[in-house]
DNA sequence: GTATATTAAATTGTTGACAATTTTTTCGCC
DNA sequence: GGCGAAAAAATTGTCAACAATTTAATATAC
């Protein structure tokens, strides 16, 4: 049977949009990204059916991007109470440091033995003159940005789904602290430093070396989110 | 205020079933288990009125189980279609025991400079004659049972409770594959001789030995399941 | 008999209403 | 005015009915 016709009127293929699932997913996204922007601050509460006529869905869908939002760590519900933005403490922090460490390094190796070597030059120049600029410029969203890229390329190269999806949880929930961290401190230059070290190693096709130089780039990071810990937690 | 007392002949101190988080959360770990140990078998569709009437509870309960089950990889829902278990592919399980040579490697690591030497006496008696009794008595179920036992203290040890957080879910998605393995080609005793080496490592308090022999056996584990996953997967 | 279209049944997704619980406000009392 | 109990409001959790979609069954043409 063909499909009742639309009112006339109505855009012809747009889905039925009662039950389109791309309506849940940009919903969640949203929330997403403002948890992750510190849009919606670390201990704020989400309640329902205010956000649900902001986003301009239903409570049940709003309640099911909840769930997902709790299975990665991004908010936390507690019965009859609500639904708030996760809060890191200091040990979780670490905990994460340690898990990502254990990723990362594992991403950078397999980077460097899945990629040919020529085709991080791309990576090489844009950490050069470039980045560099924009640390000493300030800009350190742009800065977050570049960081970001390389990050997507290793993940990428690494060639490991299952990785990539344990490794995006982890990375959202770090994402304030990180960037508070950058902002408060100008921790960029250092980070920097490090960043291109690893690059160079996989442009040098140095498995062994992307990995190790990637571990130490991840104990830096943590050494200075745990020196600020007070400022940004 | 005094909640308002249960009607008569009702049990005086149970929760009032209707909003008991537990009942949730014990269908959870019902389906879980079905899974993991292959009673529901890879690719099964899982039907919400069915189950819902067999596990007693609302089909509104049980799809907040699916939800949970799908985060975690356990089960595969497609729009409109239903929810199946997963079925783990050749390139996925390779990606996934990487995940949990990084993940695990790390712990054991963590688990060694965290616990003293002598904690893991017990275990190296263990993992000696009685557990090397039950493999050549060909009591594969028993000695899944040690495995899993050291896995938990190896864990436990490592005082990550992200990373154990993370390892839950993908031990869980590789149980089907691994029990397998196990039951049908005698890889046991294979088996038993890593995990002693693992051990022995964390009883000499050697962490570097401890991450790289973990890391030999995860290695090891996948080398069994790519020559039989033909048979397993 | 096989293939294709049509109808019916079964299944999933969403909504709105209701119940249980928490939070806020109001009221009485000292 | 401050403290505590009671009532009211707001908020979350659950259910049952309904809508949309898929799957199975039936009929029809060739």
């Amino acid at each position: 049977m063909t499909r009742p016709a639309p009112p006339p009127g109505s855009p012809p293929s747009s889905p039925p949009t009662q039950r389109d699932p791309d309506v849940g997913r940009r919903a969640l996204r949203e929330l997403r990204h403002r948890i992750t922007t510190g849009v919606l601050a670390p201990g704020a509460q989400l309640h329902e059916q205010s956000l649900a006529d902001e986003l301009a869905i239903s409570r049940s869908r709003l309640r099911e991007a909840f769930a997902r939002l709790e299975a990665t760590g991004l908010i936390d519900r507690t019965p009859n109470r609500g639904a708030f933005v996760h809060r890191l403490t200091i040990a979780e922090a670490r905990d994460v440091f340690q898990a990502r460490e254990a990723l990362e390094s594992m991403c950078a190796g397999l980077a460097a033995r899945n990629a040919p070597p020529e085709s991080w030059q791309d990576l090489v120049d844009l950490f050069a003159a470039p980045t560099q600029a924009l640390v000493e410029a300030g800009d350190f969203e742009g800065y977050l940005a570049n960081v970001a890229l390389f990050r997507r390329r290793m993940i990428q190269a690494a060639g490991n789904q299952t990785i990539a999806e344990l490794l995006g949880p982890l990375l959202d929930r770090s994402a304030v602290a990180m960037r508070r961290v950058i902002l408060a401190t100008n921790r960029a230059s250092d980070g920097l430093v490090q960043y291109r070290a690893v690059i160079a190693a996989l442009r040098a096709g140095d498995a062994e070396a992307a990995e190790q130089r990637k571990r130490a780039q991840l104990h830096e990071a943590w050494a200075a989110l745990e020196r600020y810990h007070r400022l940004v937690l």
